[in-house]
DNA sequence: TTCTTGACTTAGACAATGTCCAATGTAGGA
DNA sequence: TCCTACATTGGACATTGTCTAAGTCAAGAA
């Protein structure tokens, strides 16, 4: 059993066929698939999963802080299941691949109190954006 | 008329009533309105514009580089008029406003060469989330 | 092992946002 | 004023996500 399954079994989470394909799906690779493509690669493994499986099952997901919800583009949300060590993303503004990647310093660092307007910050994310190379290639 | 109109028609934009009313919507506030919001805004002042319009018209003002296209939350895209300089947002996790900010520093430092993995970086947005004193308080 | 039960899943309707197209209208130049 | 290329319209369609009622099943109890 997988590492993710193992603290999701932990947390008394019922694991059902459709709850193991998805977190598998999730778990097997470091891409960021949307929901409909996790839902595309679990069906292969269990044809019968309905859609909305896929999703209430990503946002219990989401909900733990097993995986980050991440919304590049106005378009379909991705998910990373990269959610325990701190990162940020790198986008090609082409295909919308979504890289990780580490940057150093932190971001809160640079707003200061006047420019917080009352907010109570409790993180901040930081976006690359640019072109890949297979896209640069292309 | 408006910096933002002058702009336009030095671009050699064809001035429709429909365009004008979308860009005086975007030009008088410093809200970020999603295009359903602009569209109520725009039809207040000339009922009969079609959403497809409103659409057309935001993204042509996205594609020339007068408005910015903001997607925080996976939902409805906001539009921000202020593209003329440079500045992060401040995003309230439970009601979506969205405020400009100006931290200091260039994020683009954060990630050296050996993170970029091949990427021809063009840009990098900061997103602060937090509670906003309205939410805060209710 | 079998039973029980409440949580999980399903299918499909529905909602929100955005895109596309053919027909019609019109801004701005000749 | 007239033309015509470009803009607008209205509505169908696409994509993504949410909800609900009814059926199903994992896991603890006996």
């Amino acid at each position: 059993m997988s590492d993710l399954l193992e603290r999701l079994r932990d947390r008394g989470w019922r694991l059902t066929a459709q709850r193991r394909v998805v977190a598998e799906v999730l778990d097997g690779d470091h891409v960021h698939y949307t929901a409909d493509e996790v839902h595309a690669r679990a069906a292969a493994r269990l044809p019968e999963i309905a859609r909305a499986t896929v999703y209430n099952t990503l946002s219990e997901l989401v909900s733990i802080g097993e995986v980050i919800e991440v919304s590049t583009d106005g378009r379909a949300k991705r998910y990373d299941p990269n959610a325990r060590h701190s990162h940020q993303h790198l986008v090609c503004s082409k295909c919308g691949t979504i890289r990780d990647v580490h940057p150093s310093g932190d971001p809160l660092a640079g707003l200061p109190e006047s420019e917080r307007f009352g907010f109570t910050i409790s993180d901040a994310t930081v976006t690359y954006r640019g072109t890949c190379p297979q896209c640069a290639a292309g």
